[in-house]
DNA sequence: GGTTGAAGTTGACAATGACAACATTACTTT
DNA sequence: AAAGTAATGTTGTCATTGTCAACTTCAACC
């Protein structure tokens, strides 16, 4: 039905973010404009912004996707393999995730953007929450958090090196296997 | 001596690299244009390509210059005290820290960049090895790495909320007290 | 003293983000 | 169903920027 006429495209919005992130995926931030969505979208170079009100807004799109679709990939892994799930989504969509915390779009500044980030983070704590007692809980979920973040962003831009043969998913439950988070049973406080 | 002439500038590669430092802290990554930087070292639009063979190898040079920063900080404080030290660093030169790890700028696609920041990430491991016993160093040390970079990435973003009252560098050294490595002394095997 | 090359300048061009004015279509409201 | 209105796309334009090319000035060396 929507295809009838080619003058209104019908799904616009959706297609500029689909070739943005395509862009954003092969050939980074950098040559990512609004233009060049458009031209993808077979369609004038203004017309992006009917739907956007600038290149920073469809930035901040972007960002909201990639954080509904880490928080499915949060929420599809059991509390216990948060970790890994997270690492994995940054190693599966690099620019996407330099994009979420890269702080080039203001979280703050984007309502819709604020409040996708705001679940998500809040999932992420709950799951992140798991390793330790009450009292120091929030430190410790902290910690966590950390630790995943971290490893994300340095394996991302190939600062860890991992022995020959180590198995990328192996590496990371080793360096996550190192750490123990102070209230944890088994280890005293 | 330098300022008889105004033609030559002799010392602009370096007032270019301060006045984009200061453009970079104050007002973003997105407002730092070689134009810019030009205009408040008082020369001509194209005077920073006798120095700088284009934007990004500008960047590169200040993402050096970050890492030898972070090196020396590093150096200054002891190994135990190293993780605050990074904290720290990247929470005064918060833009810097993102251009340094943000994936911006290809560390591999410029050689003194890529140098320095060989010497700086050496250092680092130095600085985080100590946490555990020959066997599980590596991947003690690559946690220990992560933990402090993801705290710091994390804090930057102002993705954790520390208690009202609390002290930043207390709670940097409360969350990095909830876990302890593995092998350490003082906590199972 | 003249030559040469590094460091700076002016001038140009294409790409981009953004604004304004206009065109076309869809939806609502009778 | 007809008209009016607002949403969606288009064309035109402009300032800014990165980058190339050609010219100028100056300092160091023979």
């Amino acid at each position: 039905m929507s295809t009838s006429s080619s003058y209104h495209h019908g799904n616009l919005r959706t297609e500029l973010l689909d070739a943005a992130g395509e862009v954003l995926e092969k050939r980074g931030l950098g040559a990512l404009s609004l233009r060049e969505a458009a031209r993808r979208a077979g369609v004038s170079h203004n017309a992006p912004y009917r739907h956007f009100a600038n290149r920073e807004a469809l930035l901040a799109a972007l960002a909201a996707e990639g954080f509904a679709e880490l928080g499915a990939a949060l929420g599809r892994a059991g509390g216990r393999e948060a970790g890994a799930s997270y690492v994995s989504f940054a190693l599966t969509h690099p620019q996407r995730f330099r994009l979420m915390f890269g702080g080039l779009v203001s979280i703050d500044a984007h309502p819709e953007l604020r409040e996708q980030a705001t679940r998500t983070f809040d999932a992420l704590r709950r799951s992140f929450a798991g390793s330790g007692p009450p009292e120091g809980a929030a430190h410790a979920a902290a910690a966590a958090w950390s630790l995943v973040h971290g490893l994300a962003e340095l394996l991302l831009n190939g600062h860890l090196r991992r022995a020959a043969g180590e198995d990328p998913v192996a590496y990371v439950s080793n360096v996550i296997g190192t750490v123990q988070f102070a209230a944890a049973p088994g280890c005293g406080d």
